[in-house]
DNA sequence: AGTTGTATGTTGTCTGATGTGTTAAATTGT
DNA sequence: ACAATTTAACACATCAGACAACATACAACT
């Protein structure tokens, strides 16, 4: 009536003749880890070239010596890490390694204006478009959102603070309203790359001084916001375009005035 | 001695009054996704911020009803990703986001047709905006790279040859026509993106015929081209979005017919 | 007070059963 | 003998319940 469960203490022995990878103990991280990284590791280096199929769960159990729970688990990650694909009913295959797979904006520094203006404008090209799609699919929940984000805005210019979180997020919530996540993700991608320069694009280049131009931007976004709200997508396809035009204006401007 | 198994086809309701993000029946990839997309989600759009605690394993499975292998492999998935972490006995909890200063576009399955219309908006957006750079900015040498793919492009529906790589070098050539790199950068980023999966954006799907399908994709590129040759920027752009939302209907009467 | 014990909650792992899709062998009809 | 169909075997998908390991809070005891 003992040996409910196996102790796996003594996990030892069992000596799989075929599998001599000697897979000591690792304490790492648990057993789920153990089966990831040799797994992991069998793909990478070869052993299991892509196209090829994975030894079956009820194999790969045995082979280490665990449960369904702990292989399945560990073929969720492989999955989540674009290692394998799994085909219900045939079994799990490796896949070929991801090459490039990802974009970067070109390192190029952001010590010149026209370097901003260059991100500005793929703002504008993504920005334009998602407020013309933010029209037609906006929830009352996105509405509800932008609202709470031009208040905030509006609380930033009164108390002197920084409107400038505010300011994205009100950006980013049209993003997300258009129900389509890749717009949503290049935005946030775009502002962690955009934000830590702020030493070009601050009020202070605003020649009608900073709350004027605060109060602008504010009545710009929401003459953005009621387009999106009245289901207008050619109103807010403009406003966006008009608002983020006037912004290009300046930058250009202060260019100009630099020299 | 019958519901041994919940049959998982009401599955709906449990009115879950907090979240109301009316998770759409993702028929995807089996439960899991259901589970991960929804909690990177929340992750993601800032409901649970990087150090809260995910909910317990046991809510989790009340709230999408389905068991804890379902749950254990969804939040090893997240925990592949970086998005949480795990501690024993305590419980999950959301991480900062990893500004890994790259982008990525998002794991979807491009099994769907919707999913490949998500990526096209994106394009569209770019591509209108390229397309009013291009009428804005374009070289004698862009134009004649331009004619030169155009030449291509043709000469491929002659010869009923691949007309895909001269398809896409023309958009690829108005793109740079920007002067802005970022735009044939994303671009190309895309290309390798979603040619891999021909399967579903081929032309059989235009009810017209292969033929009649490429000599108006042909029109079409020649209307575009001639807007960016005459500099007329909002031409260039009403040309370039008719273009591709031709793309994007015919995809969305082509998964109206499959249903 | 300070330590220890215990209760409770959470994740980690195991087990066994059932559901569903895939493949190939076995059967059957011609 | 051959082709189509049925069936069986296999593999992943999901479910359910149990026990183990760990963390924390609180009560109890010294």
């Amino acid at each position: 009536m003992d040996l409910v469960q196996t102790p796996r203490t003594i996990a030892a022995s069992s000596a799989t003749p075929e599998s001599a990878d000697a897979l000591r103990p690792r304490r790492s991280k648990g057993l789920v880890n153990e089966v990831v990284e040799s797994l992991a590791a069998s793909i990478r280096d070869g052993a299991i070239k892509p196209g090829d199929k994975l030894p079956t769960e009820s194999e790969i159990m045995g082979r280490f010596e665990v449960s369904r729970t702990v292989v399945r688990e560990a073929i969720s990650r492989l999955q989540a890490n674009r290692l394998v694909e799994t085909r219900h009913g045939v079994g799990t295959f490796a896949l070929a390694p991801q090459s490039s797979g990802n974009f970067q904006i070109a390192d190029v520094d952001f010590a010149t204006v026209a370097d901003v203006i260059a991100l500005l404008e793929l703002r504008i090209s993504l920005e334009t478009e998602a407020a013309g799609l933010a029209a037609q699919r906006r929830t009352e929940a996105n509405l509800q959102a932008m609202q709470a984000m031009l208040d905030a805005f509006q609380k930033s210019i009164e108390e002197d603070s920084d409107a400038v979180p505010s300011d994205f997020s009100f950006h980013m919530e049209v993003a997300k309203s258009t129900g389509n996540r890749h717009f949503a993700d290049l935005m946030t991608y775009l502002g962690t790359m955009i934000i830590p320069r702020t030493r070009i694009n601050t009020a202070s280049s605003a020649p009608e001084g900073r709350l004027a131009y605060l109060r602008r931007v504010h009545g710009e976004h929401e003459y953005i916001f009621n387009a999106i709200r009245n289901q207008d997508a050619d109103a807010a396809r403009a406003a966006m375009r008009t608002h983020l035009a006037n912004s290009k204006d300046r930058l250009r401007k202060s260019q100009a005035d630099a020299v």
